[in-house]
DNA sequence: TTGTAAGCGTTATCAA
DNA sequence: TTGATAACGCTTACAA
């Protein structure tokens, strides 16, 4: 069938099967006008049969395109990014375009290289979740023209494209929630101290508190990583303080993310607490566990596919030149009510 | 700061600015024996302040290496591949390679079309969970030599690596577990027919029902794709059936995946039916979901994270040239019995 | 230790 | 309509 140590198969070798130049087959493969029609289905039928395929590295060297974006995400593993991630790939599926995915981890440093490596793989453009909006990260991607969608965060520029959650309303609804069913206290489990959607979160919180007359309390302001077992450790030493030294006190809890509240959740569990009983719980992005949680978490809904669609949308349409203001949009969180906050007198 | 329209840096310009040859700074920045201490450090600090950053398609051309690997996955939104993409994610982030990821949503054409694109893209190897272990695609990776590690379900050839959960041992498990606990009329809730998990994972359970002497029923095994809405309408359907024709009767569910198992609680909960009084359900890989149900679910457990390790790690060092040999590693799933099953006289 | 030059697979320009 | 040629940015013989 395949002949072993095959000859590769490139342009200059269909030219010279094909009796013709390199530029006459370039030119057929890519359908160019100027090439006879008859030419075309002759070399196409060779370019079949010697299984061709495109060296896409000499394409990309030679046109500065390369048809592929760069996703660049804070942690793979939160389920927060499949909706989108899935949304994207339908999309780019259909345009023949390719993604190359990057875990930052939430580290300033590792985004950096993320990026270095996009620009260095020449991507056309890329859909980011940054670390920090204020970061000489962003302006790494400015300064070097490369096209990116900002989500989940949005950097302090002008001159960008963006699909934001818009965070302080997230953390407004549910604080504000909780106030009107009549939680004073309230401890907001936030995401990492330099992550900038922490900061906006936590400004949120603070603006409800602020319009009810409530004060604000600095030991009811913790920060952590995103994830289940965080939420768990946290919930665990928060407890332990509190039961010896009783300095704080909460009656409801807001969390930056689902994963951080169901962590709050196997700790009670473990604890011996009643949720909402003992504390009602709002969780954040209404991932597919959250409702068959027990109860089931009230959590505010993030349109996780319509990020997806609109940033992929947006770039390329500003790749393919079709688009070139930038486009700046804010989609709100949605409530979801369901059976983790408790109204209390 | 940066000028605007300022000249492109690469190579070429460092050699200008620093007044030495191409070659010369090309070995610098690889840290090549052939070249002077001196002149490396000096290298290496112009090309840091005009921020050179290589151009790593010309360099794949030059070197038929990217530092890429491709992954390519039936659906990128089923969570049992979060864990996986994020183990493969951290090993690459530590070498300094990138992954190009792909989304073949069980079509064998568009399988094709991303094994085509990465060859184009030139990645140094594969990770691949095929639509179909018999198709043509798989001879496509082999008759190109492109390396390829197999996850989820293993193609019929010698020289291939792969990491395998043995769904046949999965259903077998399942299917002895439910007629343990008295069971014998079984519903196999399997993926899509043309998927070969689908098929290993009948084996498995044919292979159970022989073992007891149960006589299978061709009318209890369905197929269907693998989400929580297929499995919610395929209940629903089956249930008409089954109430007005009354032909098909069962006791307990077998699927292929924690989604259609999710799918069946959503519809039981709707139509009335009890987990698991009135049908036991066990399910396959225990995504997080599982056991926050309710009941939580008796599934399967697949090691994610030990497939993305291995599987990223042999084709790594295959690339590397480390380790010519194939591998072939089976990993076996494991009950994780929690609620959805009920013990029948 | 450094420089020259060719080549990786494409495509755009120009001339025929 | 086609062909020759140079160039994209990098690396590696080979020569100096």
């Amino acid at each position: 069938m395949s002949s072993k140590k095959s000859k590769k198969v490139n342009i200059k070798y269909i030219a010279k099967v094909a009796g013709v130049s390199p530029s006459t087959v370039s030119r057929a493969l890519r359908d160019d006008p100027n090439a006879s029609k008859k030419t075309k289905e002759r070399i196409l039928k060779i370019a079949k049969k010697l299984n061709y395929y495109p060296n896409l590295l000499a394409k990309g060297l030679r046109n500065k395109r390369t048809k592929t974006i760069g996703i660049i995400l804070n942690d793979l593993k939160n389920p927060l990014y499949y909706d989108t991630i899935k949304a994207i790939g339908d999309i780019l599926n259909d345009i023949d375009y390719t993604m190359v995915l990057c875990d930052s981890n939430y580290e300033q440093k590792l985004e950096k290289k993320n990026i270095i490596t996009m620009l260095s793989k020449g991507v056309d453009g890329i859909i980011i979740s940054p670390v920090n909006a204020k970061s000489e990260n962003i302006k790494l991607i400015i300064e070097n023209d490369l096209k990116a969608v900002y989500i989940d965060s949005v950097p302090d520029y002008e001159k960008i494209n963006y699909v934001y959650v818009n965070h302080e309303i997230a953390s407004f609804i549910a604080t504000e929630y909780l106030i009107k069913n009549g939680h004073k206290n309230i401890l907001l489990l936030n995401g990492p101290y330099q992550l900038t959607s922490s900061k906006v979160f936590l400004k949120g919180y603070l603006k409800a508190l602020k319009k009810y007359d409530i004060k604000p309390n600095r030991a009811l302001i913790k920060y952590t990583d995103l994830s289940i077992d965080k939420g768990y450790e946290i919930f665990k030493k928060i407890y332990k303080n509190n039961s010896i030294v009783n300095n704080i006190n909460f009656t409801a809890i807001i969390s930056l993310s689902d994963l951080l509240a169901i962590g709050i959740y196997e700790a009670s569990k473990e604890i011996g607490f009643i949720i909402p009983g003992d504390y009602s719980v709002i969780g954040y992005d209404n991932i597919l566990t959250t409702s068959y949680l027990n109860p089931p978490l009230t959590t505010l809904h993030a349109p996780k596919i319509r990020v997806g669609k609109y940033s992929a949308n947006i770039l390329l349409n500003q790749i393919e030149g079709k688009n070139i203001e930038y486009k700046k949009i804010v989609l709100k969180p949605r409530l979801v009510e369901r059976g983790s906050v408790k109204k209390i007198n």
